[in-house]
RNA sequence: GCUACUGUGGCUCAGUCGGUAGAGCGGCUGAUUCGUAAUCAGCAGGUCGCCGGUUCAAGUCCGGCCAGUAGCUCCA
């Protein structure tokens, strides 16, 4: 039989050939490399026979689903380890993640980090073994009755949900055998380098109703070196957390006795708060957006007609017991600014002509979020948003949106941060109740936003059950320090609010119509966005960001009172400029500016003065000369007006 | 909220078998006036997260609470 390769070459083989064979006829080295097989587009195991007029690919380490394979059959010989000390233990599921593997277990009894090691050591002697990994297929119903006898109902519950009559997979190694659907690599002994990272939990299925789960997370590379390169990237990252680099460099700080997801803007993090929403609301107000100023709390009847009171009231805080007084009394601090700035476009009756209104408003909200899900600046209880919404026509929806985008990119771009997002197309999910009863608008609206995204020509991913409860959302995605993605910007589509808020204008006709509306944030959440720029950066903001642009540094006493003008000549000329006056050595100044990743230090003895100059340093480059004053002025000027990216 | 872990001067950490608290950095004071990443010396600073329990004795053991970290769930 014939098998045709992937550079179009044709491999002929004894009929029964396994891939393993073909690989070892192309060559011994290929075979030795091989993980698995594509076949027909389709990973199988090296050991599957092939088919006369297939079409075969040799998957190897360098192929990312090779290393998927090997870091799942990592995950097996892990539950092997697991199940060999623990023999009392549930196997639920042990797929592969981005940069490694996890297995979720039901131990009975808990276990701690020290028992990582002992299963690492296990697992090394699994590996020693060179165990061979088998496949077998067994029907649904064989299967089902034999893991009930094994007492792994996890995996029982997994094979319910496969439907009758169908065969199910399962792969043995040793004394070990797991339902799973494969491919694997031919024996255990081909895994070399791997490591257990963590021991944390995690809810079977994915469900909070269910019980939790320990969840064992690990990785592996091809080799040694890898492995330990890996491990020194995520120790480099974690360096640049914003939760303890914004903490060192004086950007903001918690205090228990205030409480949990309220931290506090110091100087530093507030200066850069305001630089960022200055610069926010100027932009806005040139693209044709008012700025708008809504209280922070209103009475509950509020979010009942907007429906927050009903989807999202244990989130709120709310001011009063709504079982015991009168629910006129009870208020609530805003989740979010969308109802207030319904009522400035209620205020009088609009026209067609008035339209688009665009509202923004750098607003303060509250959110009672649970308390294990707070983070450092990027989940938090009161947050600042660069919030708006636009009430529009049905037919101004499409160029109001891509507006939108434009401007949130526009921000993203300025801030060095555009080539870090994704965007996340975030439909409705299966769970209805989560969401306004429409059926009709929701799959008006959700075609619409893609229609829009389409002929943007915006790559993007769908996601189901991500959307707001009143319409689909375009969400944009970064990733912090620990690879956790978070939305950083949001532009939803809302089809309800026209008509639960009453909101109408007269059109051309003389007819009342019901506007749209679109939700959206420009540049984000500030602290959220705050945190990215931390860690984009290592705290080293561009200097259009940075809270201390300039520090001045004078050699001797006798040069401070010309730092000191240098000082105040900054600070009119609106250059954030610190002087630091103490009596230390040049070279102790320099290293603690250094450290605070000041981009300009100016060092002036002497000869400054004499020669009425600075001496400038670049956090980067180092020592870059002299200059005139007013040179170097108009350099922190120019840097700063046109937002430079280092 | 759930699972696991953590909490000792402002910061980073040490503190053995339960015997009454230690360092470096930082701060203050003094000396030094110095040219591109740490000058020297002296001094001060702690209800060991909080509350309770066991004990002759608790930073150390036990329980509860608070806060923090990672993950899960949820979300900007």
């Amino acid at each position: 039989m014939n098998v045709t390769l992937k550079d179009g070459s044709v491999l002929a083989l004894d009929n029964g050939a396994t891939c393993a064979d073909a690989a070892a006829r192309i060559s011994e080295g290929l075979l030795r490399s091989a993980v698995c097989a594509r076949v027909n587009g389709k990973l199988v195991d090296l050991s599957s026979r092939l088919t006369d007029g297939a079409t075969l690919e040799i998957v190897t380490l360098k192929d990312k689903d090779g290393l998927d394979v090997y870091r799942h059959t990592c995950s097996h010989v892990l539950a092997q380890a697991v199940k060999a000390i623990f023999p009392t233990c549930a196997l639920a599921i042990g797929p592969v993640i981005e940069n490694g593997f996890y297995y979720d277990i039901d131990f009975r009894t808990p276990i701690t980090m020290d028992d990582l090691e002992k299963i690492e050591a296990e697992m090394k002697k699994i590996i020693r073994a060179d165990f061979r990994i088998e496949r077998t297929e067994l029907k649904r119903e064989d299967a089902l009755r034999i893991m009930n006898g094994y007492d792994e109902p996890y995996k029982a519950e997994l094979i319910e949900a496969i439907p009758e009559g169908e065969t199910v997979s399962f792969y043995r190694q040793g004394n070990f055998t797991d339902l799973c659907r494969g491919p694997h690599l031919p024996s255990t002994g081909r895994i070399k380098a791997f490591k257990l990272t963590s021991v944390t939990g995690a809810y079977w299925r994915g469900d909070e109703k269910n019980k939790m789960l320990t969840r064992i997370y690990g990785t592996a590379f091809e080799k040694k070196a890898d492995l330990d390169a890996y491990l020194a990237a995520l120790e480099e990252a974690r360096k640049r957390d914003h939760n303890k680099l914004g903490r060192e460099l004086g950007i903001f700080m918690t205090e228990e006795t205030i409480g949990q997801g309220l931290p506090i803007l110091m100087p530093k993090g507030a200066k850069i708060m305001q630089i960022l929403s200055r610069f926010v609301e100027d932009e806005e107000e040139r693209r044709g957006f008012m700025l708008t100023k809504t209280p922070y709390m209103a009475k509950s009847d509020l979010y009942k007609i907007s429906g927050h009171w009903y989807h999202y009231r244990d989130k709120m805080f709310v001011l009063g017991d709504p079982d015991k007084e009168g629910e006129e009394d009870v208020y609530a601090l805003r989740p979010m600014t969308c109802p207030f700035q319904y009522q400035i476009f209620k205020n009088g009756l609009k026209s067609y002509r008035d339209l688009p209104v665009r509202y923004a408003e750098t607003a303060t909200e509250f959110r009672n979020e649970a308390s294990g899900e707070m983070h450092g600046l990027i989940r938090v209880r009161q947050f600042t948003l660069s919030d708006g919404h636009i009430i529009c026509t049905p037919e101004q929806i499409e160029d109001e949106f891509k507006r939108c985008l434009d401007l949130s990119y526009y921000f993203l771009d300025c801030l060095g941060m555009k080539n870090d997002v994704t965007f996340r197309f975030s439909k409705r999910g299966k769970n209805k109740e989560k969401y306004i009863d429409n059926d009709e608008a929701w799959n008006r609206t959700e075609s619409k936003m893609k229609e829009i995204l389409d002929d943007i020509g915006l790559e993007y991913v769908e996601a189901e059950d991500e959307a707001a409860f009143y319409g689909p959302k375009l969400d944009i995605q970064a990733k912090n320090v620990f690879g956790k993605e978070d939305t950083i910007i949001t532009i939803q589509l809302d089809f309800a609010a026209g008509e639960s808020f009453d909101m109408r204008y007269i059109d051309q006709n003389g007819e009342k119509k019901t506007p749209f509306v679109i939700h959206r944030s420009s540049i984000g959440c500030y602290e959220r966005t705050l945190a990215m720029l931390i860690e984009k950066y290592a705290g080293a903001f561009p200097l259009w960001i940075a809270p201390v642009q300039v520090k001045i540094l004078n050699v001797t006493d006798r040069s401070l009172a010309y730092a000191s003008s240098l000082a105040e000549k900054f600070a009119s000329a609106g250059i954030r400029a610190e002087l630091d006056g103490r009596n230390e050595k040049i070279g102790k100044k320099i290293r603690d500016a250094q450290l605070e990743k000041v981009p300009y230090m100016l060092v002036v003895g002497d000869k400054e003065v004499d020669e009425n100059t600075v001496s400038v340093r670049s956090r980067k480059d180092g020592d870059i000369g002299s200059m005139g004053v007013e040179d170097f002025m108009s350099r922190v000027i120019t840097e700063d007006r046109t937002h430079k990216i280092d």
